[in-house]
DNA sequence: AACTCGGGGCA
DNA sequence: TGCCCAGAGTT
């Protein structure tokens, strides 16, 4: 689709959150992954505070696999989900050793085989970790596209389509960034505050919050 | 398309 | 208190 505003949304972005980066701490890509499962329906602030004791003794797929499911659900209760997120990281962890000598790999197809990776963690391991473009679709950025006038789909997969035909592929990663910000800051999905909001004036739906 | 998982965040 | 959520998987 066609978005007339395009560069000026763009720039006005990348002028408001000049800083918008990957908020998960991790010195590999082992733990980006790992810690990006964990980051579902939950804050990269309680991710960082479980990852920083858990990567220090735990910091590959082997060392993890010590871990029996039940010990890792302590380690990660403080989180939602957590049963489910500690089967599918000891579970994606058997397929690293298995199937990749332990190492993670550098392909969509391959990520979004493993337990608990879907399309949205596998693009920001791509993009963050090993510099592929990619473009994660998580509901931050769903919301905000929609309202700014860059999608009319709801399906996070049309979204990511519209999105990176849109915008050039070395800006994808960044613009992921900054999105995120912005809908976390200014455009919630309840009671956004367009009046504040600098891209307003681009907006086609400002002052409208049922988006 | 509509569930389920789940403790935390926030009104 | 009672929603909703920085997704993914199953039905």
């Amino acid at each position: 689709m066609a978005v007339k505003n395009i560069e000026a949304i763009l720039n006005l972005l990348a002028s408001t959150y000049p800083h918008a980066h990957c908020e998960l701490n991790y010195k590999n890509p082992f733990e980006l992954l790992v810690a990006t499962i964990l980051s579902a329906q939950a804050t990269d602030q309680k991710v960082n505070q479980i990852t920083a004791k858990l990567f220090a003794q735990y910091p590959n797929p082997s060392k993890m696999l010590e871990l029996t499911p039940s010990e890792l659900e302590n380690k990660i209760r403080s989180i939602g989900l957590f049963r489910t997120k500690a089967k599918n990281i000891l579970a994606t962890c058997k397929l690293l050793i298995n199937d990749y000598d332990g190492e993670v790999p550098q392909t969509m197809d391959q990520l979004v085989k493993m337990p608990g990776v879907g399309r949205k963690t596998a693009s920001v391991v791509l993009a963050n970790a090993f510099g592929v473009p990619a473009f994660p679709v998580d509901t931050h950025v769903l919301r905000v596209a929609k309202r700014l006038g860059l999608t009319t789909e709801n399906n996070p997969l049309k979204v990511e389509k519209d999105l990176t035909s849109l915008i050039s592929e070395k800006l994808w990663i960044a613009t992921h960034h900054r999105l995120i910000f912005h809908g976390r800051r200014l455009c919630s999905a309840r009671k956004p505050q367009c009046n504040n909001c600098p891209l307003a004036i681009h907006c086609p739906t400002r002052g409208n919050d049922t988006f």
